[in-house]
RNA sequence: GUGGAUGUAGUUCAGUCGGUUAGAACGUCGGAUUGUGGUUCCGAAGGUCGCCGGUUCAAGUCCGGUCUUCCACCCCA
């Protein structure tokens, strides 16, 4: 018996009517990045396990896909590891290869093989699928597209502006209200120096961007619980509970922890990049968000996070600066900045807000209805010369009858049908119907290519 | 990984207290209409009730497990 068919937890099938919409997405947003000077790349669905493992945290490492070894995948497992079976050991041994998690660490690990053969600062873009082993749920899927924009091996915070640039112009070319916020890195070392528990500052950075949405007390009793102590905790509050715009802010927070070499760099960079983002005439909103944290291990200065403004959805676009993600692959001392939009949560919310435009589904421009051999004789010459000319159209395959012929013309949305059978042979011309209006008219195959072609 | 919901025709859903032959709408297919779709009318096909097991004289209905989808947490695009 045929067994159901389905597809793997979290994945999805397109339709053609969403394959236009998505079309749209990477096409605008493609459009975009070329506008910057990036330039497309592709890698491969897999990576070395070397390449990925270690790059994105703890969660990171769990969330990886891994790829059986092919053929007799035991083979190089010693015999007192299988005796013993621990899960987390064996693993190594069965796979050494994965999935790809992001599209960053795979460039970072293409700009280092590549190294001689690349011109620096290397701009690329890379739109392709990445694949978690997250538990699906609202906004996300275990297999989704990104795309990214990075420059490699540039300091300057010029770049850090152009991303700004490039998020501002994709989403007011989508019609998309959105809210950039924007933190940076050193400025989180230098307050987890302040209070004097540098070395937590993954628990801190992680419980304060859990602010907004637990609130200041339970921040504190979580900071509690990881163990940072009461005088640091105390120390925190001024910064939880800064205020004004984001240059006030600045000001506020290097009374604060201006003593920490870090915070100060970290204070001077975000100066820089408001104030040349201040010359600029954005559309969006940019705003200095102290609780952004972002778990990804490898960012070192700024880090971005786009959200949309109406509609409730986890960050749609985000992205950062890494100092030394290539020195990992023995390429040190080069940084790069990047962001990366997720177009699956992109297309959720423009699909809840409208804000597709009435999409040119037609496939074909004209259908040409089928009444057999001789008939077809007298119309392919016609097909010829419409796709000559750039219409797309159509005869269907069988000379059907014609209700059904005329339903899947109707079903594809096909606004012209020709019909062409004795009579119209015999004077050498066409029937032609606008779908829409239902109106015939009989005409020449020159004067169907001059209607069609005109965009009629 | 943790917690909560869910699953019946292609789709969206009914299905009473456990009771004999599981229904509707839409869609599909055929006809009314042998060269005219989108409207209308008539008719037909389509179901291992997610899967496995248990309780019972009897299970779509109750119980356990498992998988799927969805939601929240964690984390993230």
């Amino acid at each position: 018996m045929a067994q159901k068919p389905s597809i793997p937890k979290g994945t999805r099938d397109f339709f053609p009517a969403v394959m236009a919409r998505r079309n749209y997405l990477f096409d605008t947003i493609k459009s975009v990045f070329q506008l910057y000077g990036y330039q497309p790349i592709e890698t491969p669905a897999m990576e070395n396990l070397s390449t990925l493992l270690g790059k994105y945290g703890e969660e990171g490492d769990k969330l990886l896909f891994k790829v059986l070894n092919s053929g007799d995948f035991l083979s190089n497992v010693p015999g007192n590891v299988l005796v013993d079976v621990d899960p987390g050991k064996v693993g190594a041994y069965l796979s050494e290869k994965g999935l790809r998690y992001d599209l960053t660490v795979p460039f970072a690990r293409f700009v280092v093989q590549n190294r001689n053969e690349l011109v620096f600062p290397f701009k690329r873009y890379q739109v392709q699928p990445v694949w978690r082993a997250d538990r699906p749920q609202k906004g996300r899927y275990r297999e989704f597209y990104q795309c990214d924009v990075d420059v490699i091996g540039s300091d300057s915070l010029l770049n850090e502006v152009e991303l700004v640039q490039i998020v501002d112009e994709v989403y007011r070319r989508l019609n998309l209200s959105v809210t950039l916020k924007i933190n940076n890195r050193k400025i989180l070392s230098g307050i987890a120096e302040t209070i004097g528990e540098a070395d937590r500052i993954v628990d801190i950075t992680v419980a304060i961007d859990k602010l907004e949405k637990i609130g200041n007390q339970k921040v504190n009793e979580e900071l509690a619980a990881k163990g940072v102590s009461p005088e640091a905790i105390d120390k925190l509050q001024p910064i939880l509970a800064l205020n004004g715009n984001n240059f006030e802010k600045l000001e506020q927070l290097e009374k604060v922890i201006g003593g920490s070499l870090s915070g100060r760099q970290g204070i001077e960079e975000m100066h820089t990049i408001f104030k040349l983002l201040g010359t600029l005439n954005l559309a969006l909103k940019v705003e200095l968000d102290l609780t952004l944290a972002r778990g990804l291990n490898y960012y070192t200065g700024a880090i971005f996070e786009v959200k949309a403004n109406d509609v409730e959805m986890g960050s749609i676009t985000g992205g950062g600066r890494y100092d030394d993600l290539t020195g990992i692959f023995g390429m040190p001392d080069v940084s790069g900045v990047g962001i990366s939009f997720g177009a699956d949560r992109i297309y959720d919310v423009m699909l809840q807000l409208n804000l597709f435009p009435e999409e040119t589904l037609t496939a074909s421009k004209v259908f040409f209805v089928n009444f057999g051999e001789q008939e077809t004789l007298y119309l392919l010459p016609v097909l010829t010369l419409l796709r000559a000319n750039g219409v797309a159209c159509e005869l269907y395959p069988e000379a059907a009858k014609m209700n059904k012929q005329m339903t899947y013309a109707n079903r594809k949305n096909i606004p012209f049908v020709v019909l062409a059978g004795e009579s119209e042979m015999a004077s050498g011309k066409l029937t032609l119907k606008n779908m829409g209006t239902g109106t015939q008219s009989l005409v020449t195959s020159n004067e169907l290519l001059s209607m069609l072609k005109g965009g009629a």
